[in-house]
DNA sequence: TAGTGGTCTAGACCACGAC
DNA sequence: TCGTGGTCTAGACCACTAT
């Protein structure tokens, strides 16, 4: 059964939906939903939890505007899964010049182990001296090496990840499938910066070549920083897109 | 009165509120609701468009979620207007790298006519040999010269601009009292480039140093390209933020 | 045909702001 | 105290999908 309203009682009021979005989100969260799955319909909801459809309706509206499910008339409502076409329109911004976005192909430079330094400490809100895995690759796109990218993750969190036989393409579908970690947003700084040596010996470019550097920040449904990413971008021939509305 | 759904036609089936918001966003075009006024209360609007008030509601929230109307529990619904604060936090993205975002102050460097080049042209929808509005500026963000910027325009659709006494800071508010022009969205894209002498000069930076580089199409309420603004940046002491969700 | 989400309505009540 | 937007309910019907 769901709280009360605390209505006229001078709290924090908090609307009926909202609760019943917190208690959904908590199943994604827990994992009694998996990605992909279908859940139940509004009607079973609302009789489940003794609310009206169009309560259910409304915390259902909110979870599909925040990505976290994908309603399709006729079907029913599925849990949003880290499927490539998704992830690519929603945390891929780097898109050719001319042609369609792709997802971009890999190849893993390293897997190191290594103690957090100050600046991820900060960002994946680690303590002092946590140890950290970092994943170093170069990124193909519509045929050319055009990223240098550095993975970080909590070693902790992130158990056996060393062990595993390779890093797939597609990370996100990895944190999912074997640590249950959901990526549910991320926030990007971008800055101008320059090709180091070793950036130049990667991307076929000449040393001091200007690259857009992207810093990223995951967060999970909990809003938990989850992953730290740093990529280099030679712009030559694609571009950062960000629509303002 | 309302057209009537189009159910059981065959035919491109359109929600009523989807049609009671493309009448209500008329209105704004037209310009009978002006930006910053209070429009009717949600039942006076059902009353008069002969639908109810459910329905009115869920084109007013469409409009606000597409931040061109604002409401206000107890006080009302109001038509967005190009405040700076709001423009701030909708159409700007660079912000320090420690402290608030701010609104950055702009010295005008040129206001020139000329013939629009053939990238002009086709970034804002205009025809051979069109003549357009060009505006240099450098802006200061934190007290520190950051950005050098080009504003193009169309010469026929804003009048009278070279006329203007001078070029005021916020120059979307100036494009909705001067010519009725609403900025309801723009789409950016990034890429790195490096600053060229001139560049250096108003930056006070190396020529070569790694610049960030906006290319900005900013559009109408009816989608229609309105302002192009190429912007180089200095990304030392300062980011371009974007949340992904 | 059955079941799902999507639309539309009508009405009650609540929280908020201004008077 | 009044008027506004916000929430919640109950019920009817429509559009879409699968069977």
């Amino acid at each position: 059964m769901m709280a009360q309203t605390a209505r006229s009682a001078g709290f924090a009021y908090r609307p009926l939906y909202a609760q019943v979005r917190e208690s959904l989100v908590r199943r994604l969260i827990e994992g009694s939903w998996q990605p992909g799955q279908l859940i139940p319909s509004e009607v079973d909801l609302a009789r489940e939890l003794g609310v009206s459809q169009g309560t259910i309706r409304k915390a259902l509206d909110v979870m599909t505007a925040e990505k976290l499910l994908i309603r399709r008339q006729g079907r029913g409502t599925f849990v949003a899964a880290p499927e490539e076409s998704r992830i690519l329109f929603q945390f891929f911004r780097l898109v050719p010049d001319q042609g369609e976005p792709t997802f971009p192909e890999s190849r893993v430079l390293r897997v190191d182990r290594d103690v957090a330094t100050a600046a991820e400490r900060a960002d994946l809100e680690l303590s002092e001296a946590a140890p950290v895995i970092r994943i170093e690759r170069v990124r193909t796109l519509a045929g050319r090496p055009a990223i240098v990218e550095t993975i970080t993750l909590s070693a902790e969190r992130f158990a056996g990840f060393e062990a595993l036989p390779g890093v797939p393409n597609n990370v996100y579908r990895l944190y999912s499938e074997r640590w249950g970690i959901t990526i549910a947003g991320a926030s990007e700084k971008l800055k101008a910066g320059a090709a180091t040596p070793a950036d130049a010996g990667e991307l076929s470019c000449a040393p001091g070549t200007p690259l857009l550097e992207i810093h990223r920040v995951a967060h999970d449904l909990e809003d938990r920083p989850v992953e730290l990413r740093v990529s280099r971008c030679l712009t030559a021939t694609l571009h950062y897109s960000s629509d303002l509305r």
